[in-house]
DNA sequence: AAGACGGGGGT
DNA sequence: ACCCCAGTCTT
């Protein structure tokens, strides 16, 4: 009770000013917590002004095709977050009458709601009491309370939920989830941790037995895998290029890109040529290919580096499927695309 | 239990 | 180079 008692003082002292805070309408808040996941306030801010903006209601959002979501959504990653939301906002405006579930375990079975998520919403919009869990409140536990176990363990992740569970203010379970995380964000950081001004310092565990840079413990994630892309940038007669829908499980899942060849390791001119004389795109066709990038644009994700080079293929003939240059802007694409875009002159 | 899934920012 | 971010889903 002390606990939740100083977190609350010093959350209504430090708070920030966001516009998810100004309402308990669910769909805002669920809004704000699928674009917040994985992804700081800074970062996700303008797209919660966009969303918000351009689809002010669930059945907005839930008339929109997919691609426009998608298109809203470029650039800030984890795209399935943005399948799943356009997925859930067609489920809620067409089989719950725009109705959100009012509780933590029916927010859970929807499509990209998990235990924060579905915590989050059941909390700030109706008062239930569940703990969320986030990195914020594994890294502010783990250090009052000298936690070792490790974060991204099973074990840990039921471990800190009970005791985020044991510690939440019954009567105000939105202010006291807002107020840890807000804490960790703000005052109980990753690195630097302001603990000079701390009101928790005094019982802090790691602060008192110097253990704040090794808590929390999180176990060490798999090396990225390093891959290499080639793209071809189509430029064909009628100032038309050529663009691909991104199918299957991997990456960037129904994002475009201009067409690619995917190999083992960096090939040369002539090794690359003979790629490119066998593509569908030009296969039979006369063209002509320069490479754009001398230099290796490397584009680093958290579980892959790829190696990037953009190959222009011009053509005086006619390309199937080719779109006009000029309409490229309106698709989707990952950013390793649209930052070739921004600076390549079409 | 371990990977896959993005992109930006900090040290 | 390595870590972290208002995590979730699949294997």
């Amino acid at each position: 009770m002390i606990f939740s008692k100083t977190l609350i003082a010093w959350y209504s002292n430090n708070k920030r000013d966001l516009p998810w805070r100004k309402t308990i309408a669910p769909y805002y808040i669920w809004l704000s917590e699928i674009i917040l996941q994985q992804t700081q306030v800074k970062q996700g801010l303008p797209y919660y002004e966009r969303f918000v903006r351009d689809y002010p209601t669930v059945f907005d959002l839930a008339n929109a095709p997919e691609s426009a979501v998608l298109k809203l959504w470029q650039g800030l990653g984890y795209y399935s977050r943005a399948r799943n939301l356009h997925a859930t906002a067609q489920y809620i405006a067409h089989e719950l009458n725009g109705c959100f579930p009012n509780n933590y375990t029916d927010l859970l079975k929807l499509k990209g709601v998990g235990d924060y998520t579905a915590s989050a919403i059941a909390s700030i919009c109706f008062n239930e009491v569940t703990a969320v869990v986030d990195g914020n409140v594994y890294r502010v536990l783990s250090r009052y309370f000298g936690v070792d176990t490790p974060i991204n363990s099973p074990k840990g992740a039921k471990a800190f939920k009970q005791l985020a569970q044991t510690l939440i203010d019954k009567a105000r379970p939105a202010e006291f989830n807002q107020a840890i995380m807000e804490f960790g964000a703000i005052q109980c950081r990753p690195k630097n941790p302001d603990c000079e001004s701390c009101p928790f310092a005094k019982g802090c565990v790691a602060f008192n037995t110097q253990a704040i840079a090794v808590l929390p413990v999180k176990i060490k994630s798999a090396k990225p895998k390093k891959k290499h892309f080639n793209f071809l940038v189509l430029i064909s007669k009628n100032h038309k290029t050529l663009l691909e829908k991104r199918k299957g499980k991997g990456i960037w899942q129904n994002l475009y890109q201009f067409p690619l060849i995917e190999t083992k390791k960096d090939l040369d001119y002539n090794a690359f040529k003979d790629l490119v004389d066998d593509h569908s795109a030009v296969k039979g066709k006369s063209f002509e290919l320069s490479l754009y990038n001398e230099v290796l644009v490397v584009h680093k994700l958290s579980h892959q580096h790829l190696y990037t080079r953009f190959w222009i293929v011009t053509t005086d003939d006619e390309v199937e499927n080719a779109i006009p240059i000029s309409t490229v802007k309106d698709y989707a694409v990952p950013i390793l695309i649209g930052n070739f875009l921004e600076v390549f002159n079409f």
